[in-house]
DNA sequence: TCAATATATTGACATCCTTCGATGCAATGA
DNA sequence: TCATTGCATCGAAGGATGTCAATATATTGA
């Protein structure tokens, strides 16, 4: 039996284990440069106040980072996202295979 | 914008993000036999009815089989379960990397 | 058929999550 | 200073989730 703790791996999977959050990252991953808030408000039938929870959610798992720029926000991916969440399906099911 | 639908892979997202799910994949795919749902019960703080609540959200979710034998039901990882897992995340973040 | 054991299911409760309207705050421009 | 725009926060409603006691189901053995 596994022992280990997976609290935090737990709380940063339940993080991005939405549609729309994987949709915002995928958006995110994909693009070269920022991604203003209103871009996300445009694009997703959900009402402004719920896509700005959905980036609070990304950003307090350490997943964005967001820079105010005048009026807008833009989000990027944080540095090492993508590696921290391979780490935990690392962690889950053993040294990595091939992805 | 991306407009893939990630409705399954959240989903399956959700399945795992527990820490106590977590703890119960990284076991079945830590042993080489299968695993006792006893095993389960013995080892984690929580009742057998809650055990096999989770058992089930994993099994429902295509990560986990299940075989009686006798009066036990013994538990296995899926077969590509954690191939699955990392297909969710190379879709959100592109192609995969090394891991 | 009956008792005992292992597992699943049900029902209930508390908590958390998603969503939205209303409101607040920050920056710009007139 | 004031109106406007973009975003964040608050508060509430409804649904989903984790947990457990109680109960049901299945298998074994007597």
């Amino acid at each position: 039996m596994v022992t280990r703790n997976f609290k935090a791996g737990a709380a940063l999977l339940k993080a991005i284990a939405d549609p729309y959050r994987l949709t915002m990252l995928a958006t995110l991953s994909a693009s070269k440069n920022e991604v203003c808030v209103c871009d996300f408000t445009d694009a997703m039938p959900l009402n402004q106040p719920t896509v700005s929870h959905h980036l609070r959610v990304l950003r307090e798992a350490g997943l964005t980072t967001c820079v105010r720029r005048g009026t807008w926000v833009y989000y990027q991916l944080a540095p090492g996202a993508r590696e921290r969440l391979s780490a935990v399906l690392a962690a889950v099911f053993g040294k990595k295979l091939r992805g």
